[in-house]
DNA sequence: AATTAAACCAACGAAAATACTTGGTTTTTA
DNA sequence: TAAAAACCAAGTATTTTCGTTGGTTTAATT
């Protein structure tokens, strides 16, 4: 679980689409002069989060994105985690060949930190 | 509130120095053979982690870093804050110029999550 | 006293991730 | 048919991360 200016992104941009998606679909164009991001960037986020399932765009004009689910079905977890794709955060891939006896101990313990923060995040959906 | 590997990798070196300080100074060196860093980035780590008072290095053989207080009154969210100085996360710097009358509404609520996060993290401390 | 092991420091360089740019194509509405 | 949007891909610039080099200071050990 990683938290960076990517998801930030990701998830502020949802929050505008869990917004406004009442008047019809949003364009990315109207999310990219809100949230002074580039189009393309955006589009490129909107690529997965919509190949993850959590949006679903409509073409042609009057068109948009909307969300695919409601949004309390929507968790910042699930935003974040579709739009960074994790290089993996442990170097030794849990093989467990990080040193002699002590094995990965504050690996795992990091592990078991990521996870807490992710269940913490997952606990909150796009109506907070 | 960000998360990355730099945070990661200062968590894992204050808590491996938590588990061993027992046994007297531990030295980078050390760390950085069981965490698979380099000396010199831990070195950079540190030197902040020591500027905010959270450990205090002694020079010489023999010398290494110890906590600067008890393990139970360390967050987690003061150790990454210390390490990965925030750039500035709002463009808008809070400044309230973002667009018409919806002012910022969407970076206004990232911000709110964003402190429910530093809460969560500074929950918890280095005896988990 | 000399050696050595460590913290401390600064500046540069390589690699990776982030953010943007350009130039398209497809779909759908008007 | 024209225009507005999603969709797509490749490349570039910028920033951050991580590492390297080459030191200096401090303190314990021999």
């Amino acid at each position: 679980m990683r938290l960076t200016t990517k998801g930030r992104y990701a998830v502020t941009a949802m929050l505008d689409l869990a917004l406004n998606q009442g008047k019809g679909a949003v364009t990315l164009q109207d999310i990219a002069l809100k949230q002074e991001i580039s189009l393309s960037y955006l589009e490129q986020l909107f690529a997965k989060l919509r190949r993850d399932g959590l949006v679903k765009g409509t073409r042609g004009p009057g068109g948009g994105y909307r969300l695919a689910q409601n949004a309390e079905a929507i968790s910042v977890a699930a935003i974040i985690t579709s739009v960074d794709e994790k290089a993996d955060m442990t170097r030794c891939g849990g093989e467990a060949n990080c040193q002699d006896g002590k094995k990965c101990l504050t690996h795992e313990l990091w592990a078991d930190l990521s996870l807490e923060i992710y269940k913490f995040l997952d606990g909150i959906s796009l109506a907070d």
